[in-house]
DNA sequence: GCCGTTTTCGGCCCGACTGTTTTCAGTCG
């Protein structure tokens, strides 16, 4: 699939094309294709085939040749002639903040800045301070623009920015009187991966709140400190902004501030299409406030019915919302269940006895204990003989312990040879049966797994994709052949809840759904710590517009089992 | 470059901060 490399090119020509000064609109139209082609489940190919691409909204004429052009010869011309303009890495220097485009080109231009180490040169020198617009203030921003560029990092992961966020929160909690304080941009959002932390409060004395901010323990260097907004770097330098409100704009300021931005542009544009107008103040008929305190009333005022963060992505949810008909989103308190679960028998630091006592201070009605099977040996892989001895304590425990029901499952190979690792026999004694890939992911991967999901007592494919969003691709797959198989076997598709996999992803799981597919969700606990992964689990779900009935896990334990392909009628 | 229950040209989100701006441009969130 080529979406993610013409949305990259894409970008790459709205860079070139900023730095060239053109006209900032058609800029503006490269980058939403780009987002558009990256949101894109669909492989672009197939529908660049049906002559479908006009139909994406954003995606013009234009734009669809190009892509047919690279679809077909695997260049854009236009790309390949910017690429000759413009010197090299030229244009990663964007990455910097506070050098833009216009900037950019005036270096290079005036100064012949072609490099980061160029730029460190002119900034020395002082020629850089001489340009035209340029000051002291400026130049400075720059140069804290390199600092952080030098030691840029990858986007954070949810789960390390979530537990800054709690922290820095709860200080903020006790250190102020602070009147609501709350995690704003794509961590509020639920994203995989956070760029930076955005938090929103307001309470009696910005300027107080805004000093405690900066002394926070864990902060390494403060970025800005002014009286509405702050940022500081915390350790491993993620940066972290906070902005303080009037509590009368509270509500348009979050709304504001979590985003996204192309959603944010979408509301705008309602109000503006009612003769209202729509900023992080709040809404206004003229000069007057209608509504901004509470975030509710944004979207009330504006004809829409509330829109949940996890979605406010530009992906639809707009217009179903102005025609109230956004799907009720599963909650986490509705997941009776974790579905994949690791014990001390293969690579587990917890036994099923802690696995059980966690999971009941949950207040989980079952929990499927989810080992490797005997193949997997780097993992302690179970031959038959020690997952007998397993199940005969899994008897043990559901005697001895009221809730939860602990459920006898297994994580089943799939072989290299597109067999299962474990005979029909064995599978057809579990409760439930997942099954997944561990090895040859670039080996028939899409055969492998289809086949799998014939086996009548496959019941779950875990992580279908394979990816580490940290450090690996995934699978060489058609995921949209797999999602098809699974729709007709009746098999339910994971969304791996661990924060390092999330897989299926938000929008996978979202087409998977609409082509008629189960999701069930599991924390692939390793420890008792894991089964708080749900909650990523819970998020991906909702950012997949999943509503509780999508979920499998949100079952009854009698009606999970009812609703197996092997107990369903034909 | 895209788009149209204000349609095929003329708009395209809105505000804060900075600079040397005399009415606006660049950068960012
Ligand atoms: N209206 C409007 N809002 C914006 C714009 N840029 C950013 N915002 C809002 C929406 C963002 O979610 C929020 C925080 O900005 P960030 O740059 O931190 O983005 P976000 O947190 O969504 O993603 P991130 O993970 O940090 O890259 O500010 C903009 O150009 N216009
Ligand atoms: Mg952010
Ligand atoms: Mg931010
Ligand atoms: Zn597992």
């Amino acid at each position: 699939m080529k979406n993610k490399e013409i949305a990259r090119i894409f970008d790459r020509i709205a860079d070139a094309l900023e730095f060239q000064g053109a006209n900032r609109f058609r800029v503006v139209a490269y980058r939403k294709a780009a987002r558009i082609l990256d949101d894109l489940t669909e492989d672009v190919s197939v529908l660049a085939q049906a002559n479908k691409l006009e139909s994406l909204p954003g995606i013009g004429h234009a734009i669809a040749t190009k892509i047919a052009e690279y679809l077909s010869t695997g260049t854009v011309k236009k790309y390949e002639e910017v690429k000759k303009e413009i010197p090299g890495t030229l244009l990663d220097l964007l990455d910097i903040q506070n050098l833009g485009p216009k900037t950019l080109a005036l270096a290079y231009k005036e100064l012949g800045v072609e490099s980061l180490k160029d730029l460190k040169q002119v900034i020395k020198t002082g020629r850089l301070e001489e340009l035209p617009q340029m000051g002291k203030q400026k130049v400075d921003n720059i140069r804290k623009g390199i600092v952080l560029y030098e030691r840029a990092h990858e986007r954070l992961s949810i789960a390390a920015a979530e537990e800054i966020a709690h922290e820095l929160i709860a200080y903020l909690k006790k250190e102020t009187r602070i009147k609501h304080i709350s995690a704003a941009g794509s961590l509020r959002r639920w994203k995989e991966t956070i760029g930076d932390i955005d938090i929103l409060a307001t309470g009696p004395n910005s300027r107080t709140i805004i000093t405690v901010f900066t002394q926070f323990p864990n902060a390494e260097r403060v970025l800005a400190a002014g009286t509405t907004k702050s940022s500081i770097l915390v350790r491993g330098g993620v940066q972290v902004d906070l902005r303080i409100v009037n509590a009368g704009s509270y509500g348009a300021a979050l709304q504001y501030f979590t985003g996204s931005k192309a959603h944010n542009i979408r509301l705008r544009n309602i109000a503006k299409s009612k003769g209202l107008k729509l900023s992080e103040y709040g809404v206004f008929r003229g000069k007057k406030q209608i509504a901004g305190r509470n975030e509710r009333d944004v979207y009330k005022i504006l004809g829409l019915i509330y829109v949940p963060p996890e979605i406010r992505e530009d992906r639809g949810e707009v217009e179903l919302a102005l025609k109230n008909k956004l799907p009720k989103l599963v909650e986490h308190r509705s997941i009776r269940g974790d579905l994949h679960m690791h014990s001390t028998y293969s690579d587990s630091e917890a036994t099923i006895a802690e696995l059980a006592t966690a999971a009941d201070a949950h207040g989980y009605e079952y929990i499927l204990i989810t080992d490797h099977s005997q193949s997997v040996t780097y993992a302690h892989g179970l031959e038959p003989k020690r997952l007998y001895a397993q199940w005969k304590e899994i008897d043990r425990l559901n005697k001895k312990l009221r809730t939860p029901h602990i459920l006898k499952g297994v994580e089943v190979d799939i072989r290299r040879d597109g067999t299962l690792d474990y005979p029909d026999a064995i599978l057809k004694e579990c409760d439930f049966v997942v099954a997944a890939i561990h090895q040859g992911f670039k080996h028939k991967v899409t055969e492998r797994m289809c086949r799998a999901m014939q086996n009548p007592y496959v019941d779950i494919i875990a992580h279908p994709t394979g990816r580490l969003i940290s450090s690996r691709e995934g699978y060489h797959i058609d995921l949209h052949r797999v999602m098809e198989v699974a729709a007709k076997t009746g098999t339910w598709l994971e969304i791996n809840a661990y924060w390092d996999r999330l897989d299926l992803n938000d929008t996978n799981a979202r087409a998977a759904h609409e082509q008629g597919v189960s999701i069930s969700i599991g924390t692939d606990a390793h420890d008792i710590k894991g089964i708080q992964w749900m909650k990523f689990g819970v998020a991906t779900a909702r950012r997949a517009w999943l509503a509780s009935k999508d979920v499998v896990n949100t079952y009854t334990l009698k009606k999970l089992r009812a609703a197996r392909k092997v107990n369903r009628k034909k």
